[in-house]
DNA sequence: GCCAACGTTGGC
DNA sequence: GCCAACGTTGGC
């Protein structure tokens, strides 16, 4: 079982939001990045734990726990002109672009935010921290899994 | 709103 | 294949 992070900006899609659907499940459409695309189609298995992180929002972190109920299949945004996902370069031949499907697992007591996450010499090696990243989704050590859930 | 740091596009 | 121009992300 692998780990990652996945980043949403709330205004748009919470981590309330996903546990307020149905079966506390979502797909993760609108991923429009080829490196982040290459991870969930290849890497990301079922079972795998996925850090919940709020961007662009006034207190960046992470909120809490999802995980990979679905393994890769073709984002259907892509070939719907009325998404603002639309890829015309999309096709049922040739999807482009894939989702996985998350569910809720379970909510931090409070938000971790990037200030703390920043602060913590363990994680200095983090993915997340590094300059110019700029990934929706990334991968995460096992040691820093367990770094992350000792600071919440 | 600013801007650094990318990634993508397209002319050549 | 190079690279300038442009678009996007995301913290601050």
């Amino acid at each position: 079982m692998a780990y990652w992070l996945m980043k949403s900006e709330p205004d748009t899609f919470s981590l309330d939001d996903l546990r307020s659907r149905p079966d506390s499940t979502e797909h993760w459409d609108g991923v429009r990045n080829y490196q982040a695309r290459n991870m969930m189609r290849d890497q990301m298995k079922r079972g795998d734990k996925v850090f919940f992180y709020h961007s662009s929002c006034p207190v960046p972190g992470i909120a809490g726990i999802a995980k990979v109920v679905r393994e890769a299949y073709p984002d259907g945004s892509a070939q719907n002109p009325e998404s603002r996902y639309y890829d015309p370069k999309a096709s049922a031949e040739n999807p482009r672009w894939f989702m996985v499907d998350v569910k809720f697992e379970r909510k931090f007591k409070r938000l971790l935010p990037l200030s703390e996450l920043k602060a913590e010499p363990a994680l200095a090696e983090m993915t997340l921290l590094k300059k110019g990243n700029r990934l929706s989704i990334m991968p995460v050590s096992e040691d820093e899994w367990q770094q992350i859930l000792s600071m919440v």
